[in-house]
RNA sequence: GGGGUCGUAGUUCAGUCGGUCCAGAACGCCGGCCUGUCACGCCGGAGGUCGCGGGUUCGAGUCCCGUCGGCCCCGCCA
């Protein structure tokens, strides 16, 4: 008799050819059927399951009357070919049955506070607090080996490709500029904190410096601030830097990592992917990141539109404005009702109102018609691209804020009307991204991507007088929407830096106390360079077809930061506080439950 | 920081206008019966801080205020 717990065979593994064999099998118990006599129970583990039979009366029964719902068992016996009216061919094991001689209980098992394959309906509160017991889920666990075998393939191209990976440090030191920082308070030296990075970007530039010319690493990265189903406090990096690069040579590097992982996983996407420039894909989607699964690109029919006898919209052409609109398809006969929620869309992102022309049956509905005519209101249809039975949706008003607006109204549709195809996966690039942009809250310019971006060799003129104007060498990576990287062309000469630290005002003194060490670096010759960083948690997310991206990491955070299965964030004893001499303000030590 | 939404047996939910609702169902759990089941079946049983605190009321799961937590969104996220 065995006494062995390792399994000779996996629970989806046995077949009608394996009849007779002698086998081990290892596994969860998934379900006991105790007719009184025979006892069937389902072993099974993520690849599938395996239906054991126990014979009444034998030392197997004794012991398989006591076991339940995920207990774990090894279970030596026979491989039995079924008769071929208990043939279950819902099961891929369906054609045989184990009979079991001997039944060892591994681990029993306490009742789960829901069940851990059908988890579909259960409060994600839940889930989250007994997060591995959701992992034995089959939808997580083909989501985390999707993420794995991403990784693994990003690894491989970017090795193929002559990239090292390099670790870059946890504790760091805070920068200006972006998000909030996670702190780590200093035992050895009171008063002073680490920051975890928001991302590698000074180390991996100083790779380059240090003579690694090609770098990767599949980084985590933190960032203190509110989040989003699409958003944790920590996420994983593809951080990928290259000497001597232009962008053409980081874009066609990317292309390839993103054509060979994705299609690892049974998605294809066909380099070159198309670009915009960031001033095209705002005119024409209302976004930055553009979803191309669909079409409705907004057209600018401003020139279509003048002299209208519309009193309201020729005062804003008159005056500068655009007129700008997209065809929806097939929508010219939304209700009433359903023209007020877009025209609250609209509104909400920025227009001023909505005009809209409904075209059906060779015939135009329209508040528009009786100023613009049935004639105009066909070419401007015609201008944006639309067919009878389609809604012509228009916004007057300034150029960008048009397209904003009907941006807004675009991805709605999009939903509400199922314009996006189940398996469609759309990739692109934007390009020339603004250098800066102009932040209310505190005054002064900030930059678009951040402060060590390259600015486009012909706007260098532009920094001092006039800024706004002034394009990067940054581009982003999308993906139905989405925003799966950035990069750019970094700043390789410490006298454009300090021309941009100056445009941003950030004070001399604090760009030297802050990154003095890596200005200074820059001055010992530098090779130009520039790479990407692209959001791994997001490809596979996108990969899965999942909505969230807790649905692709293992352990992932609540919207509020915390993880409900440990209760991190906790409290401290206070004598771990005064080690590293943080003391809690005032009214907040209570609270805070420090002890 | 702001808005929305949800919170009732282990789980998913129902609970009408505030009153036979000392809160129900299904699944799960426990016990009994059952030798070809595979969502086994049949019979029986246990199981509740209606998230928490306060208020209104003769009476609150239900109305009001506050608060905690999950999720979604805006701001924020170079």
């Amino acid at each position: 008799m065995s006494e062995r717990a390792r399994p000779t065979h996996h629970c989806a593994e046995l077949r009608r050819a394996h009849a007779g064999e002698r086998v081990v099998l290892t596994g969860w118990v998934d379900r006991v059927r105790d007719l009184g006599g025979l006892l069937f129970l389902d072993l099974g583990d993520y690849r599938g399951t395996t239906q054991v039979v126990v014979r009444p009366g034998t030392d197997a029964a004794r012991v398989a009357k006591r076991v339940g719902a995920w207990w774990v068992l090894a279970i030596e016996g026979q491989v039995l070919a079924r008769e071929p009216e208990t043939v279950n061919p819902a099961v891929e094991t369906g054609e045989i049955e184990l009979e079991a001689e001997v039944v060892r209980v591994l681990s029993e098992a306490r009742t789960p506070p829901f069940p851990p394959t059908a988890t579909a309906d259960v409060a994600e509160e839940l889930r989250l607090r007994y997060r591995y017991l959701e992992l034995r889920n089959p939808r997580l666990q083909r989501n985390l080996r999707i993420r794995g075998r991403l990784a693994s393939e990003i690894r491989a191209h970017l090795d193929g490709h002559g990239f090292l990976e390099v670790e870059t440090p946890f504790l760091t030191r805070s920068t200006p500029e972006g998000a909030r920082d996670y702190l780590v308070p200093s035992r050895v030296h009171r008063g002073r904190f680490y920051a975890l990075p928001q991302s590698p970007q000074l180390f991996k530039q100083l790779l380059m410096i240090g003579g690694v010319d090609r770098y990767y690493q599949i980084a985590r990265c933190f960032r203190d601030e509110d989040l989003r189903a699409d958003r944790q406090p920590e996420f994983t990096q593809v951080d990928i830097e290259m000497s001597f690069a232009d962008p053409e040579l980081v874009i066609e590097i990317t292309e390839g990592l993103f054509r060979r992982a994705l299609g690892a996983v049974g998605i294809e996407v066909r380099p070159p992917f198309p670009r915009f420039t960031h001033a095209e894909a705002m005119d024409r989607y209302g976004v930055d990141r553009p979803d191309l699964r669909y079409g409705a690109a907004i057209t600018d029919l401003t020139e279509l539109a003048r002299n209208s006898g519309h009193r309201i919209l020729d005062s804003i052409l008159d005056g500068g404005g655009a007129l700008r609109g997209i065809a929806a398809p097939g929508c010219a006969g939304f209700s009433r009702k359903r023209l007020d929620e877009l025209q609250k869309v609209a509104v909400a992102a920025g227009a001023g109102g909505l005009f809209r022309a409904a075209f059906r049956d060779g015939a135009v509905r329209s508040p528009l018609a009786r100023m613009l005519g049935p004639d105009r209101l066909f070419r401007l249809l015609e201008a944006a691209g639309g067919a009878s039975g389609d809604l012509l949706l228009l916004v007057a008003g300034e150029p960008r804020t048009a397209s904003v607006a009907l941006g807004a109204l675009r991805r709605r549709l999009a939903t509400s009307e199922g314009w996006i195809g189940k398996d469609d996966f759309r990739m692109a690039w934007v390009t020339d991204f603004p250098l800066f942009d102009w932040s209310e809250t505190e005054s002064r310019l900030t930059s678009v991507h951040h402060p060590f971006t390259s600015p486009h060799p012909e706007d260098l003129h532009l920094l001092e007088d006039e800024p706004l104007r002034a394009r990067s060498l940054a581009y982003d990576v999308i993906a139905n929407g989405y925003e799966m990287g950035g990069g750019s062309i970094r700043i390789h000469d410490r006298r454009t830096q300090q021309r941009i630290f100056d445009a941003l005002r950030v004070p001399p003194e604090e760009a030297r106390e802050r990154f003095g060490f890596f200005l200074e670096a820059l001055e010992y010759g530098t090779p130009p360079h520039g790479g990407i960083a692209l959001g791994f948690d997001r490809i596979a997310m996108l990969a899965a077809g999942a909505r969230s991206l807790r649905e692709v990491i293992a352990f992932p955070k609540t919207t509020s930061a915390t993880d409900l299965m440990t209760g991190s964030p906790g409290s401290v004893r206070t004598s771990q506080l005064d080690e590293v001499g943080v003391a809690l303000a005032g009214r907040r030590r209570r609270a805070s439950g420090a002890d």
